[in-house]
DNA sequence: ATAATTATCTGCAAGTTTGCACAAAAATAT
DNA sequence: ATATTTTTGTGCAAACTTGCAGATAATTAT
């Protein structure tokens, strides 16, 4: 049944996705309203009415994000298979989100463009903090499921490990957006993978 | 003796230093000229006259910072002690420059701010991918030089070990500038490298 | 039908941002 | 002294950005 008033001409779930988009491009301080508002064809005072100001629509279309790519990551972190293989699946898993774009890669949305705003704004910087621990976290659990299954060594720390992890995604992020002309992201992935893990 | 006109008032190495500031806490986009201009004292059209348009001022601010922090991570890199002792000497060296910030840790300033400005701009991007490739090869270079005397394990790649330890830089600067509330950065970096050269 | 509700659209007003033109100032060269 | 050179400073014009007010449209409730 529907609501009361007038029908919304766009939903705001993929507004919220051509919202990201635009951010994505150029981050949040090179972004404007009125790029959002043509990426998702909305008007300026429609977008403000739906969705409050720029900072709100940057931080939903964040969070929409972080809920399905996180869940895909999950998903493959835990599939089931050997630590490397799930390890490698987890990052080989960025690769199609980190690379699209209209005009080339763009990395992660989150920790490409939420990173500069962080330093003067305390919820993004929390938001991004967040995204980061839950990363973080999810690694360390899916060492210490390894621990538990002697697929690590005996005295390995697995939250050290998670946050070695981590770090590798990170980069992954980055180095996909600035396109260094040698870099293999595949080879990255699979050599640092069997490298922390002593293979 | 002195050049032939109107002497300079501001130092053009010294204004340079200041519009780093600027740009390392808001970026690229988020800073305007007005607010170049407050931090180095200087009027818009000197800014104009000595350096050129608000890019030509970042890439200059840019590239003289990476010219001593750089020198100063090699300098570490290549101290001369242990591979694990040089290594944990290269992040430690980071992180005073990475922890200041007039109201909070800041991070590195091309990691956190050019990564975003990399998506369209292409010098920006060429400038960040060959600072990136710069910690590659420093690190790949300490890496032969440690598997020649043995340090390093047979077959291991030293290219490899050296971008999976760049990718250790780069998360230590977006996590120092996202503030993790629960992240240790020696301890960070003390496990990374103990894990990553099996210790 | 009429009222009530919700969303959209037009337009404006205030503030920012940028780049440039032009005049003034401070030094050296002749 | 006067001219030349270089930097600095004031001011303006154009474009962009943002937020909001008020009108219009589309739907449901009574």
């Amino acid at each position: 049944m529907r609501p009361r008033g007038r029908p919304r001409k766009y939903d705001p779930d993929t507004a919220l996705e051509a919202a990201l988009g635009a951010f994505w491009d150029c981050g949040f301080a090179g972004t404007s309203l009125e790029d959002i508002a043509e990426a998702t064809g909305m008007s300026r005072p429609s977008l403000q009415a739906a969705f409050g100001d720029k900072k709100a629509i940057y931080r939903k279309a964040i969070a929409r994000f972080n809920v399905e790519f996180l869940g895909t990551l999950e998903a493959a972190l835990f599939a089931g298979g050997s630590l490397e293989d799930d390890l490698v699946g987890f990052y080989l898993a960025t690769l199609p989100t980190y690379r699209t774009g209209p005009d080339g890669p763009l990395g992660c949305p989150v920790i490409c463009t939420a990173t500069v705003e962080a330093a003067g704004d305390a919820d993004i910087r929390a938001d991004l903090a967040a995204a980061l621990d839950r990363i973080d976290a999810d690694l360390t659990t899916r060492f210490e499921q390894a621990s538990e299954q002697g697929a690590l060594a005996p005295g390995a720390d697995p939250k050290a490990y998670g946050q070695l992890a981590g770090a590798l995604l990170h980069s992954l992020a980055v180095r996909t957006r600035a396109r260094q002309p040698d870099f293999d992201a595949e080879a990255f992935v699979r050599a640092s993978v069997r490298a922390v893990l002593k293979i």
